[in-house]
DNA sequence: TTAATATATTAGTATATCTCAATATAAGGG
DNA sequence: CCCTTATATTGAGATATACTAATATATTAA
């Protein structure tokens, strides 16, 4: 690979990366792994409300995380690329890392 | 995995992801791949500034992305999360999806 | 103590991002 | 056409981030 292309992929992982970067689109992505929802559908999974949802689902879905489908008035979101799943399976992991760590806090025990 | 551990647990893989969202500090975590390194050298290894560097070195570590160590007047930094390196394979795998859809620019062949 | 080297911090400014509330658009039903 | 439902967009204000240039700190050597 050339330093341009290299330079310039580099650029797109990093949006990639910064938009994962925020929780409740973390939430949104969980949300679709078992495939595509409506906005409110995904609104209602992530409770939030539909404006910041749908601006959410809007910075994903142009950096090409998300493919959007249109059926009557209702608007259907997926998961449009495979590093997505990547990022969510790097964060469980890094979730059982945490929970092994803290077993108190992971387990829900009281203090 | 309770709720406020989940939520709280969420709030930092998104500042993970978030920090590794930028180019320069993906190069940076690209050089630290092989071992620990001095300031210095990772800013020359990326192109950037001495201060430059140093911030974003500081906001990698205080996510505790990264390690230090002093020695004499140098510091190292090194790794310090299996989550960086999975990132980084990440982008990898992602970067090799994206030559073979784009060969000429991944190939630096001329137009 | 002073100088030299390596790294860190600060201040200032520009830009980006987030959220909220309100409003706009799109599609279908009556 | 008007109304309803579903989604998208906009504007405003608050906060965060990035970059530059300058300065501060830390460590060692002389």
């Amino acid at each position: 690979m050339d330093e341009k292309f290299m330079a310039q992929f580099l650029e797109e992982a990093a949006e990639m990366l910064k938009v994962m970067g925020h929780p409740l689109r973390i939430r949104i992505a969980q949300s679709l792994e078992d495939g595509e929802r409506k906005v409110g559908e995904i609104a209602e999974a992530v409770e939030a409300a539909q404006s910041v949802t749908s601006q959410h689902l809007k910075a994903m879905r142009v950096r090409g995380l998300l493919n959007t489908r249109r059926e009557a008035t209702c608007v259907y979101y997926s998961i449009a690329r495979p590093e997505v799943y990547k990022i969510l399976d790097c964060i469980r992991e890094s979730a059982r890392r945490a929970a092994a760590e803290q077993p108190r806090a992971a387990a829900g025990g009281r203090r």
